[in-house]
DNA sequence: ATGACCTGAGACCAAAGGGTGAACGATGAG
DNA sequence: CTCATCGTTCACCCTTTGGTCTCAGGTCAT
């Protein structure tokens, strides 16, 4: 999934982050990795953009979003909260199980965040209707609007099929999910954030298949 | 994703909101960061808007609200507000029934309303820890800011003490109960919307009661 | 060796970030 | 209405940063 380079750089990008609360520039970048070009820099971020580890706002200054960490985040960084959760513990005979967490979505992220579990919230049953669901963390802003803030998790009943005004998880050239409001348009289909910074895209029908239909949401206050 | 100068008026604004309950205005900010003129504060907000940071009234004096805080919070304020999501090991069985959903809530509502239950909500109890709980439905838009909408349902436990900076049920003068984020300024108490066309109301002490705190919402997609 | 391909080096440029000062406009209280 | 407060915009400036292009050196399979 990732270059040695790439990860190293992903590593280094979200320390940063993590320690300054600030995204290195590319000449920060640079340095880090001990390169004396920032082409190469270049390079890299877009791949880990493309694979949907990264965010960033184009032509913005350190304007960096760390979306996902790779499978072995090993390199003795300190694990994200998240990964304390140990979900083996759960045998009560219940059906009460709860559906899984399959992972966090946003704009970018790639089709591997809806395969790996990452925890399970129990979820009341009158939320969920017949058919099969499941859970995603909600990263990022880009729902917003639609009052489904960053961290906030929501339930989705897997179908293909969804209305135009639904927000559905919508896969975009088997690479990318993305929870958005679809919108069809003619033979087309429209991705709307609920968010004026991020634009709507549109295409064609080929492109995008629905993965699930919101039903619910749920947060947690601390 | 953020430069340190925006990281830091961030912060500020942060503090100054959770010390006052009321946002810095543009020459305040000017003063703390020691600039000579207010329109880079303007283009600092403008760029933290855009990354998601801050929602704005446009025209409005003081009406800021910070929506995230960076990822490092670096400065020894780590409460991060509703931190990653984790998902708890399931207890043993719910409660059965549900917890009792005793009306609707907003500015306005008399205390009646919190008497009669006009439904349950099956709550996974993983959202709640010990403690008495209720459930209200939210009516009107007063809470939006904070991703909190018309119908949704929010999980309150039962108390007689908050933070400022909560969201609490409160009751004033015995009559009046409402769901809104609580400032303690010295001796009074602030109630405030997350809402800018709503203005915060400040009571002496002896009127207003907390009567829960908001400790999850549940939103259902029809 | 040859050519396709990858990566880094280095230079260049356009644009964003950020500071200043002044003028302009909207809001809200009296 | 009038006025003070506060947000908005503009012009001007310099610095920082991101994006791109070309070139040079590797690697690898043919």
């Amino acid at each position: 999934m990732l270059t040695a380079k790439q990860k190293e750089l992903l590593l280094y990008i979200h320390e940063r982050i993590k320690e300054s609360g600030v995204s290195p520039s590319f000449d920060e970048m640079k340095e880090a990795l001990d390169l004396a070009s920032k082409s190469g820099i270049h390079r890299l971020i877009t791949a880990l953009e493309e694979r949907g580890f990264l965010r960033r706002l184009p032509h913005r200054a350190r304007a960096l979003e760390v979306l996902k960490l790779p499978e072995s985040a090993a390199t003795a960084a300190p694990p994200k909260g998240r990964s304390t959760f140990r979900p083996s513990v759960v045998a009560d005979g219940r059906s009460g199980m709860g559906i899984p967490i399959l992972g966090q979505i946003a704009a970018g992220v790639p089709i591997e965040a809806l395969q790996n579990e990452i925890g399970r919230i129990q979820a009341p049953d009158d939320l969920l209707g017949a058919g099969d669901h499941f859970a995603l963390e909600v990263k990022g802003d880009s729902m917003i609007g639609a009052g489904i803030l960053d961290g906030d998790v929501v339930l989705i009943k897997r179908t293909d099929t969804a209305d135009s005004g639904d927000i559905v998880v919508a896969l975009v050239d088997n690479e990318e999910a993305t929870l958005k409001r679809l919108r069809k348009r003619g033979n087309s289909i429209a991705l709307e954030a609920a968010n004026p910074a991020y634009e709507t895209r549109i295409f064609g029908p080929d492109r995008v298949r629905v993965q699930g239909k919101l039903v619910a949401m749920i947060r947690r206050y601390s």
